[in-house]
DNA sequence: GCTTGACTTAGAGTGCGCTCGAAGTTCTAG
DNA sequence: CTAGAACTTCGAGCGCACTCTAAGTCAAGC
């Protein structure tokens, strides 16, 4: 049977950042000091994959490391932090809310001045006429 | 009747970017040399608006500076850069809506966690039965 | 026993996008 | 005539998030 623990290197691979950025992570608190083998090498569980995952999606979603670390201290103070913690996800959300609406305005720039280059692209190729 | 010109002054109340950001956005090439008042100040004209309001666009929707450079270096050179243009356009639209995608995914992760906070919440402050 | 490779630490370096400071010039109002 | 605001250039500094280097330890396979 396979262990119930990874090294640092398969969760590298597991998430795509380099055994570096999870040391780094670390150092910044937003992964905790996690558990050793007698070696001394890391050792990450189930939770810790987890937990990673979701910081990941608050880092894509805009959130700064300096704030996932805030929230990962409130979360291991225990459930007497709930409520701080759904006040940050909740602001957040609205951030990221607000954030989709400016990009889905973008995008409608974007398509409109793709459209205005396909017709100017179209005129000038177009046979002339002679 | 007031001028077409703006000062570096005023086209920061406009935009928002400080002057420093202006002068550094035409030291990376984003946005040209622009026309010289008699006395050296520039002095921008409505089209230079346009183009840094458009420019701001790119940039918000994750464009790097170095690459909207090279779209602004494309537009200098006249119609003959409409072909590359629609391409650059088009394939950041493609990352656009990539990027876009991904973040409506964490939001439901996010809202999902929202509900499950609130409900723990909820069952914390129950009233004990006793 | 020796090489290979995954891991360890501490700390320096990188790239991006600003951001600021210094020192000087010029316009405007009083 | 003078004070203050707005502008000029050049270049250094900063914050963020990595990214890499160096030097060392340890375990497995040949």
């Amino acid at each position: 049977m396979t262990s119930n623990f990874i090294s640092i290197g398969e969760l590298s691979r597991l998430t795509g950042l380099t055994a570096h950025t999870l040391r780094f992570y670390e150092s910044a608190g937003v992964l905790k000091p996690v558990g050793r083998a007698s070696n001394g090498h890391r050792r990450y569980h189930s939770n810790d994959v987890l937990w990673l995952e979701f910081v990941l999606k608050l880092k894509l979603t805009g959130m700064p490391l300096a704030e996932i670390r805030r929230y990962a201290q409130l979360r291991e103070q225990g459930e007497m932090t709930l409520d701080s913690r759904l006040a940050m996800l909740t602001r957040h959300r609205e951030r990221l809310v607000a954030k989709m609406t400016a990009l889905a305005a973008c995008a409608d720039t974007l398509d409109e001045k793709i459209r205005i280059y396909r017709s100017m692209i179209a005129k000038l190729k177009a046979p002339t006429k002679r």
